[in-house]
DNA sequence: CTGAAAGCGCTTACAG
DNA sequence: CTGAAAGCGCTTACAG
């Protein structure tokens, strides 16, 4: 393999001005850099990353941090994040934290000395673990958070509008003719169940509906606590016509108690999730849900570390980055539909009186 | 963040022991070791990975290689060699190939030039891509891969047992009683999809059960595949008792096919897929399948780079490590039972005759 | 616009 | 069992 002396005394420079064509750095002439750039290539040269990390003060590395997240999430951000990262000839390290939140400190401190990462992208549900949010403080790493709860909001992050998704769900459901509507809210320690459930009640409101409390199911978000729910809420005198899961597993397990119990979706029961996880649209019927814009995510969290890790600002200055918030989109399938006119609601109802 | 020369000062040693301590090397007085070990503990020192990489001869990057594969796929090996990678101090850096098969190579090139990992692991489809393969021998770069087809299967690698584990499940759907059993086959340029035949096959004619060819389907590994196969297959005069589809996603078309159709799954049909999905189990019935080591052979791969980049053997030859074969897990669950006693056979069959 | 020197933080060969 | 020297292949700060 050539390195930069070679490729410096076949075009007759200093390795000085190899390394400045090569870093795309001003001052060298137009001739000169495009000799530099051409033996270069006959040499198939390409800098060596421990080279130049160790002397510079880069390593053009970016930390990918996870723990147990569904697989879909974590392939999704990390397409994005590699893809970004080579166009910016940078690399991604992931890191898969071990299952116990308790050494989760060490290991990353570990990671961190011993790759000097410019940057981490953190993934929810570490992304609002405070032992790692000190232990990124503490070596001064710059690091995006992706979609982080409350914890993290005050760090530079990129997330999606939950609560806006969730209203626009409410909304379609409303709008087809729904006024009894469940709601299967998320794990209670995750913040974009809170989210989730904030914009349905907001889009009940806003269309001057009540929500009935009863309708109100806690999950989990896995796919049994979907199925537990929806048993109880179809056993009901008066069952909803429609039901809001928080996530797409819970709305598989909705699904899946439906047929059970003979439930006919979406013609006696409309059914959302949200995620667009890969079994949504495998499922039958296809299940309407929201599509988080994880790849986007990923490729604008790098973005940010890598603005934040390229040469400081004129004034010198490090503007901590302001948080970015994609779009997300709505995607209709076949879980839905207008409601049985025959419905079998409760009479006196509030659903009645608006009917 | 302190250095090898702060640890030697402390310690009142050269650089070198302390070199020697950290990389466990013998010839150390064990006090000396211990001491080092102590103040490198204090000063909390890691020794900085581009430092070692630049002077020694390995970089402690396994490289992590892949191609628009599953999500799950991915996450599953990932999570297998994150673990392994970070018991052996080592670290994964992954790499999603762009989708042009073109520039396969110079992507390659270049991630193999700048990070020279010691090692990297190739999974399917690209550990069967022949300009992949060529550059990993140009670079001499030691690898392993993951299941691969054909092509792959004179470098090291790690697999399971796909005709063995078709032949399991089609013992499974025979000794259930099922005698008209169709098969859904994968994409004809994936190795799997024949392997998976040919257990099939085996399986049949084992039980001097003849393989009736017109319930043969080409599929391609998509729900859409599976559920027009399920279509064709449900239509006929004389449809299956069992349907065996090569993986989840046609099965779940399967299944998707026969909600339609009124057709109840397991008592008018079995179902079976293979790969165990996330889906498999959230779909209701949940699916009979076969469950890959992933994260098994993930480990494996690791292990076997770990063993070549080490130390050479005494006698200085590489032996390039043999195959692995991981054993892999039937997992049946609900979309599987014995067919209907009044099936709609038609008279004269070849089932009839064994019935 | 260009270059000579120093140095990043380790390991490798070698010497004792 | 231990260490002094050289060097890995780049970038940084400086000088011209």
């Amino acid at each position: 393999m050539p390195t930069i002396v070679e490729v410096a005394e076949q075009a007759g420079v200093s390795i000085k001005t190899v390394s400045r064509v090569l870093n795309n750095e001003p001052n060298v002439r137009p001739e000169t850099r495009e000799l530099v750039l051409r033996v270069a290539g006959e040499l198939n040269y390409r800098p060596k990353l421990s080279a130049r990390s160790l002397a510079g003060a880069r390593s053009f590395l970016i930390g990918l941090l996870y723990y147990d997240p569904s697989a879909e999430f974590v392939a999704r951000v990390q397409r994005g994040a590699t893809l970004r990262c080579r166009e910016a000839g940078y690399h991604l390290v992931v890191e898969a934290l071990g299952s116990a939140a308790r050494d989760v400190g060490p290991q990353l401190d570990h990671m961190l000395a011993a790759l000097r990462p410019d940057g981490v992208i953190l993934t929810p549900p570490i992304c609002d673990n405070p032992e790692v949010l000190a232990a990124m403080e503490a070596t001064r790493t710059p690091c995006v958070l992706i979609s982080p709860g409350h914890q993290g909001r005050r760090l530079p992050h990129v997330r999606m509008d939950d609560v806006h998704a969730a209203e626009e769900v409410t909304n379609l459901l409303i709008s087809l003719g729904h006024r009894q509507i469940a709601f299967i809210k998320g794990a209670s320690d995750q913040a974009a169940s809170a989210w989730r459930l904030r914009g349905f009640r907001q889009a009940m409101r806003a269309h001057e509906l009540e929500v009935d409390e009863s309708l109100l199911c806690q999950g989990d978000f896995q796919f049994a606590s979907g199925e537990a729910a929806a048993h109880q809420l179809l056993s009901r005198r008066s069952p909803p016509t429609a039901v809001f899961a928080s996530n797409d597993d819970m709305a598989l397990g909705v699904l899946a108690a439906a047929h059970r119990l003979g439930v006919q979706v979406p013609q006696d029961l409309s059914v959302v999730g949200f995620d667009d996880s890969p079994a949504a649209s495998l499922v039958w019927p296809a299940l309407t849900t929201v599509r988080q814009p994880l790849m986007e995510m990923a490729t604008a969290a790098v973005d940010m570390l890598l603005e934040r890790g390229g040469r400081p600002t004129a004034d010198g200055v490090q503007q901590p980055s302001a948080p970015r918030v994609l779009a997300h989109e709505l995607v209709v399938r076949a879980s839905t539909a207008a409601p049985a006119k025959r419905g079998r609601r409760a009479p006196g109802s509030h659903a009645d009186r608006l009917a």
